[in-house]
DNA sequence: GAAATTAGTTGTATATACCAACGGTTGTAT
DNA sequence: ATACAACCGTTGGTATATACAACTAATTTC
């Protein structure tokens, strides 16, 4: 495949917009960290409800989008149906979710949170709504306006950027 | 537009504190999105490399910050040493890290990327930076100037900033 | 020089996650 | 209608990830 990009011309260094390519080494930097710091909060955070990370994430994918078939789930959190299916069969053993399947088709299973499942998502989303609100305290104002946006701007610039693989000859 | 500070207690429900909850909600939906989002990629792009995710970020901690001991990468990457330990085992065996002490301790073991390794580690940063100036180039240009100092902003907030005493190359 | 401290490794258990194979269900074509 | 294909979810197998605890070796403290 042709690689054009057409928007980045870095002839020049010191005008035009070398800024881009600053910005994307500290984007770059930023989103490492991030990475390993979320990863680090949600081991916390799920151990503190007793729930593993991903059994987290699906409870609170449930809450708040309500009944999901198993396939749905697993596109959601970027997992394979079949990771959806054991991750489904903990939190059922936990009783925080209930299984059920449409009249019209006896091979879907769709996940829906019970009350417990409920109370527990919404006690979580609480907690952290406080976190949160306090952390959008105690940082510059008008990061607090963007801060969301431009999250939810990345979360769609990364979800477009779906790079496949590329072999290469290794040295 | 400008969001006078609340203090004065105003029938206007609109702004001050209604506004920081809806934010802290849009915050904890993008997070939540994010964290599944960039593991996922992680995996992916590990994978490209024949590296595991913490094989990964590993070697660009230890690309770009130089000589650390076990200890030391333990906590850039939020992890305990035992875990950081098998993970410098895991570099060894590939070649992409050498291990050493410093004659003045022996209990110390400090973890250097090879010249294979550090190639390596080039390499991924150059491919990530390729990748991110897309990313910026395709998104708004005014979340584009903003996007690296939120996220840095955000890593500050989460208090788990791991900064490594990484020496700043020229400005 | 003995005791406490520290750095790293190893043993053990659990979680994560893929791929592949399978079983039951539904849809389609002959 | 019957065979076949496609689909959904589950299970088996395997590899990695990670924590906690116990251990070894080296250093520091007293």
């Amino acid at each position: 495949m042709p690689n054009p990009n057409p928007a980045v011309d870095s002839q020049a260094p010191s005008s035009g917009r070398p800024s881009l390519l600053r910005a994307a080494a500290r984007l770059e930097d930023a989103l490492g960290n991030l990475s390993r710091t979320l990863q680090a909060r949600d081991r916390g955070r799920a151990a503190r409800y007793d729930l593993s990370v991903s059994q987290f994430h699906a409870l609170l994918v449930l809450g708040k989008g309500g009944p999901t078939p198993v396939t749905g789930l697993a596109d959601h959190l970027h997992l394979e149906k079949s990771t959806a299916s054991r991750l489904a069969k903990g939190l059922l053993a936990r009783g925080l979710v209930r299984k059920r399947s449409p009249a019209s088709d006896d091979r879907v299973v769709i996940l829906q949170a019970t009350e417990q499942g409920l109370r527990l998502s919404r006690r979580i989303l609480n907690d952290l709504s406080e976190e949160y609100t306090d952390l959008l305290s105690s940082i510059d104002p008008t990061m607090r306006e963007v801060l969301p946006q431009a999250l939810e701007c990345l979360s769609e610039g990364l979800g477009l950027i779906s790079s496949p693989e590329r072999p290469e000859p290794e040295s």
